[in-house]
DNA sequence: ATTGTGGCCTGCCCGC
DNA sequence: TGCGGGCAGGCCACAA
């Protein structure tokens, strides 16, 4: 699914559609519109104007515009984009890997003939205009080990259920929280506050390290962990069954040897 | 405020 | 062969 090494591939996609004059916009599902705002309201906002900036925030897109309003794009767990017909990412792991073209929920043409197309065929995600950034915690790729600490400190939830929040940190996944949290062997049911000064700077490194690898290998179901992430799968590192439960709503796999 | 839960959405996979 | 139930998880509304 869609996480921030995704998310990213997606803005370095959508760097390709800067500077390009918008002649239309198609948006067939209301659903997918989010915010209160309808179709019309996105044709005001884009239809003649430009999109000149790609930025991340977690797993936010954002476009700005030269006219001012900024687009905001969700991905949801199976959203894709593709710019002039090409795709950010090939292999989306729990998305179907063929085409329908009913899933185009939202999409931008340009003057020149391209496009820009968001697909998502479970609708789990959206487009809106002007997205609040300020919900967001810090971006997970960049982000320092004071404004980390700051994001567990004091916290009785489950480690892994903090990592996930995006107004704490934005852009951990479910995904990439198994991955960090096995590479820095620590429990995701450990209290978030829990962790000592040294385990804080372990699990700092493995985030920024884990994630700027997952956008190099160009995804982020490519960790170490992801192909044990299943009945009988075992620990890659010392051979323990791996350990699966619910953890912050999520499914979670770890192992209870090398993770405490 | 903090933490936890359930539901949304729909394609896919398994068992019958 | 078709069918139904369960599952996947990002995000949000809501409850305690």
């Amino acid at each position: 699914m869609p996480e921030l090494p995704e998310v990213e591939r997606y803005r370095r996609l959508a760097e390709s559609a800067l500077f390009r004059a918008i002649s239309s916009i198609a948006a067939p599902d209301p659903w997918f519109l989010k915010g209160g705002e309808s179709g019309p309201d996105f044709r005001r906002a884009l239809v003649g104007n430009r999109f000149v900036a790609a930025d991340r925030i977690g797993k936010l897109l954002v476009l700005a515009t030269e006219r001012g309003p900024t687009l905001g794009i969700r991905f949801g767990m199976t959203g894709t984009l593709a710019v002039d017909g090409r795709v950010g990412v090939e292999d989306l792991r729990y998305a179907p890997r063929r085409h329908d073209p009913a899933w185009d929920r939202w999409s931008a043409r340009f003057a020149d003939g391209g496009s820009l197309v968001v697909r998502d065929p479970r609708r789990l995600g959206g487009v809106r205009l002007d997205p609040d950034l300020s919900r967001l915690g810090p971006d997970a790729a960049s982000i320092s080990p004071s404004a980390l600490d700051s994001a567990l400190r004091g916290s009785a939830a489950p480690l892994k259920a903090r990592l996930l929040d995006q107004s704490r940190v934005a852009g951990v996944g479910n995904l990439i929280a198994d991955e960090v949290l096995w590479r820095a062997g620590l429990s995701p049911q450990r209290p978030a506050g829990s962790l000592s000064a040294n385990e804080a700077r372990r699990l700092h490194r493995h985030l920024r390290r884990t994630i700027g690898y997952l956008i190099d290998r160009g995804g982020s179901h490519l960790g170490d962990l992801m192909d044990e992430r299943r009945v009988g799968g075992r620990c890659p590192r010392d051979g323990a069954a791996l350990v699966r439960s619910t953890v912050g709503g999520r499914t979670s796999w770890w192992c209870p040897v090398h993770q405490v």
